[in-house]
DNA sequence: TCCTGCTTTATTATCGACAAAATTTAAAAA
DNA sequence: TTTTTAAATTTTGTCGATAATAAAGCAGGA
């Protein structure tokens, strides 16, 4: 808690700041979970490449962070995978492999399979409603992302992730989503380097679309199919680029 | 690599040391990975309970360790869910919560499930070699299990985690491997709280047997089956012993 | 002259001791 | 009994020292 003590006039206030913080470093959050969150996102988002050194010196004038909570933040991503560390050799940005992006992909398609049957068969008219919720963000998101003409804007980003976590939501297990959720932030590294260009041969829309109508129709063969096809294209995409600098 | 250099007669050897070791320290390894394993292993096999309040100058005196290593080790157990971490309140050993439990079991269960059909589908003759070879071990242990005792051996723990291993090990993916490998762990802390009482009631030597054959006859979906019910029964014991003390 | 291998140097990562912030406990006052 | 204040414990972060690794320099041999 964030507290000040005030005199006023004659009286001792005690004044709780808590929520008021403008959003930067948050309240009562150790700073060596600000530099995790931090630097997580920045590795996600490329900020921070695959293959960069990150010595703690140079961290420590970036995020103005003492060593110790690096240190730590640093730790906690090579749990993540998202950071690589090697005896006494400090740590580096993850590389992104092809192969290891392959594997991964394969890993997120099982797991969200899962939790999609488990979803379908165990969702109630809340997780209905909040299907057609985010259907509707997205188709709006995708017929904007269409019309877009630099980059990907990030609330398609953000759309996209509330829309396919949507549909698994109802699977009930904690545990499987939160796996899910790790695997999509990792696989998300690997999208955002390099499969935009390839959007404008897709209809994303239409391929959402389906999948929603899938889920409500509590088809979850049929959802899980189109699921895995939608995850395949992208990763297609991606290996196209990856392999073929030729074409 | 620890070296060390020798003079003897008038020859300059140098000799490694690798290997050597009492088993205690490791080479080349840094202190916060040695802290990170003692540490997982202790709470694994239930030497610091569930709720213990893991306090730095108490660690510090049992392993030997500084401060700083510790924070790091406890950090990334915190990431693996071993330890809870709030604020600025310190680390505490996982409790252990049959809901948890629940959640925990369903999700691991779906993961093995995903691995053995994919293992089923893509194990050459190694693979099979290999799943013969720990069926055997695997039988001596169960059969040596239902005469002990004394609680149940290390070497029968080991060899249930490699039989299992196994049967998935060609599954494809090393990212679907790492997490059935962590929530096996997880699972491992229930299981080694309370299970074992039960174990006069099941005959673990036919379970077992009947996997390795439906692995070996390479019928995934009686294999997946055979282990769900498998894993049910440790879970039920579980959970009959938790929810009722009175019986 | 060029290459190979070792030694030296410098950079960097890791660790432990100290200090500051926060929380919990205890005690006192309303 | 409840609330408030103060003390003590504990957690967290900064800093400096140590140990390890990578790079540069140097000698010896081809």
């Amino acid at each position: 808690m964030r507290k000040a003590k005030v005199l006023a006039g004659n009286q001792l206030f005690e004044i709780d700041f808590s929520g008021a913080e403008g959003g930067r470093t948050g309240d009562g959050e150790t700073l060596a979970q600000a530099a995790y969150r931090a630097l997580r996102v920045d590795i996600i988002r490329g900020v921070r490449p695959p293959g960069e050194r990150l010595r703690i010196e140079k961290l420590k004038t970036i995020y103005g962070i003492g060593p110790t909570p690096l240190r730590e933040a640093l730790q906690k991503l090579s749990s993540d995978r998202l950071v690589v560390t090697e005896g006494n050799r400090g740590f580096t940005v993850a590389p992104l492999d092809p192969t290891e992006f392959h594997d991964l992909n394969m890993a997120r398609t099982a797991v969200e399979k899962e939790t999609l049957r488990l979803s379908i068969a165990n969702g109630g008219n809340d997780w209905e409603a909040k299907v057609v919720a985010v259907s509707y963000i997205m188709k709006k998101e995708d017929q904007a992302l269409m019309a877009a003409r630099d980059g990907v804007p990030d609330s398609w980003e953000q759309a996209n992730a509330a829309f396919h976590a949507a549909m698994v939501a109802a699977c009930g297990s904690r545990w499987l989503l939160k796996i899910r959720t790790d695997l999509h932030d990792l696989c998300e590294r690997y999208r955002r380097a390099s499969v935009y260009q390839k959007l404008g041969t897709r209809d994303l829309q239409s391929e959402h679309q389906a999948i929603s109508e899938a889920v409500l129709d509590r088809d979850a063969e049929g959802a899980c199919v189109l699921t895995e096809q939608h995850f395949k294209l992208t990763a297609a995409a991606l290996s196209d680029q990856t392999a073929d600098p030729a074409s």
